[in-house]
DNA sequence: AATAAAAAGGATAAAAAGGTCTAAAAATCT
DNA sequence: AGATTTTTAGACCTTTTTATCCTTTTTATT
């Protein structure tokens, strides 16, 4: 569904989000040990998430990435996804025809538009502030 | 979603189905031509389908690809999927995690629980023979 | 029997995704 | 100011996916 890239953000920005509730900073190496990803790699990723203002970072000593408190709240699936994986997901043809539309539908388009939009509509509403409350509260996990 | 492969793999199925349908058998150059799909590359999806008994083929002159005619109503996308791509779309967690489960949840496992057994339902209850309807009323396409 | 037509199989190549490493830049602390 | 810590940036490597090509096998036709 997603690439692992994507995968490792999403991940990644659940836990930076339940340190930032703590008014915590955290590192690269913190976050890949809890997330269970490979440190560059997932740097990498950050990056990018930096660039689109999902998360804001800090170099030097007591450097790390964080979310403005608020800003948890706002942040939903969709937005990290459009981030590392484009918009792709949410907008090409499932079976892989480049002018797939209502008017010269694939084969499976109908069947597949209303769970498309469920999809959709579920990305979009599901925020990082409640992801990271589950995490704080032991009801979620990032590895294993 | 499906890889290319299983893209040109549904796509394909759907075609041959059609054809089937007035007793023809279809040969590879055929079918890539109609769904503009590279044709050694769909050959190799078209045997992994003949493996698993979701297409039979017919060698020599005169031979090809063909579905028995009964076989178009039993035949689901999931069977297609999972010929091709396997299990781990149904299976693997969203996020990428190795052993996610009710006990121990990723943080958008219940979030997709739902989304996710409509997909399954959707995939196994739409069979070739209505999608293939479809494409011979000119309802649907397989290109462009 | 010879020929031609078609899929099957295997080796190979190109492109994309996934992942690593090192040097540079920025910020803090002493 | 200098040393240290941390992100940033870019080059590089590896694996998987996508795609091609050539030979072999099978079958039908003449």
């Amino acid at each position: 569904m997603f690439s692992k890239a994507c995968e490792y953000g999403i991940r990644a920005t659940i836990y930076i989000a339940s340190q930032s509730r703590k008014e915590r900073r955290v590192g690269i190496k913190e976050i890949a040990a809890f997330i269970d990803s490979p440190a560059p790699f997932t740097a990498k990723i950050l990056q990018q998430l930096v660039k689109n203002r999902i998360i804001d970072s800090v170099k030097g000593p007591n450097g790390g990435f964080e979310i403005p408190k608020d800003r948890i709240f706002q942040i939903c699936i969709t937005d990290i996804v459009r981030a590392i994986d484009g918009n792709e997901i949410f907008s090409s043809c499932v079976l892989g025809l480049d002018n797939c539309s209502e008017a010269m539908p694939c084969p499976v388009h109908a069947e597949f538009r209303s769970i498309r939009a469920e999809l959709k509509s579920l990305m979009d509403n599901t925020c990082v502030a409640t992801l990271s409350e589950d995490l704080v509260k032991g009801k979620s996990f990032l590895k294993v």
